[in-house]
DNA sequence: CTATTTGCAAAACATTTGCACTTGC
DNA sequence: GCAAGTGCAAATGTTTTGCAAATAG
């Protein structure tokens, strides 16, 4: 693997006052700059290219402890957990038919209607619906 | 059980072009006008109050075919599928410290950036922090 | 009368837990 | 060396499925 990066990865774990391991560096490395919302058991799966007697408990371990630290977010949709590598604020959209998931640019100053009573600390926008893939293949 | 409303209740089934059948009528009942957003295992536990013998299977059916013509709606927040009886456009509310779910009006209104590419049909928005009623007994 | 719905039991699936072993620091 | 992380197997909890019996229309 590139020193460099590998590295990079490795002040993540730190910032996060996490031990480095081979196979935490491995999950960053694996969901850089991807835009896809894997689940535990997708993970788990490219994981095992690298580490093939990884546990899935570890990959549940990984997954929570990155996410309690802020390095990824989760995703609750479905029955499936899926998770977020890309923490900057943005909403989600989800296709009904295919199931895929697409990233959706959010205005960040839009200022919803917040509850004042409470105290916000995280916002989770979801669509549903038709994407576009599918609305093209159904005009056929 | 009141007939006005038992009629009422047949009557919506109708309209879902469902059978009308007593346990259904009951899960209606039971959450009309109702802030709560039971998980099928609650609903579940209310049910066998009248019908002892309900199946589990049952009520994930109803639930099921419920959401499925727009008499409820489902929500997606960690383990367990919840379920909301008011289908009006709103928000949530998710406390991290105590887990209850509150009611958030939005204003309709609100245009997101809404993903143009694709054909949307339905919004979930879930706030998440600390509600009111933790803030407060953490300053005690 | 017939298609749906229900109840039951088992299966499937996702996630968590306990514990011995290993590893990062 | 020691706390933290990993791998494994079993347990837990939720949802789905297959099927026979009951029931709505």
């Amino acid at each position: 693997m590139n020193k460099k990066l590998l590295n990079k990865y490795a002040e993540r774990l730190k910032a996060a006052e996490l031990k480095i391991t081979p196979q935490r560096l491995e999950v960053l490395r694996l969901y850089d700059n991807s835009m896809l919302h894997p689940t535990a058991d997708e993970v788990w799966r490219r994981l095992r290219r690298k580490f093939p007697s990884i546990s899935k408990a570890t990959v549940y371990n990984i997954l929570e402890i990155f996410a309690e630290r802020g390095i990824i977010s989760t995703m609750d949709i479905g029955k499936e957990a899926h998770f977020d590598f890309d923490t900057s604020f943005h909403a989600h959209f989800i296709c009904n038919r295919c199931g895929k998931i697409y990233d959706v640019k959010i205005d960040e100053n839009l200022h919803f209607c917040l509850p004042e009573e409470h105290r916000v600390e995280n916002i989770k926008i979801y669509f549903y619906g038709i994407c576009k893939n599918c609305l093209d293949r159904e005009k056929k």
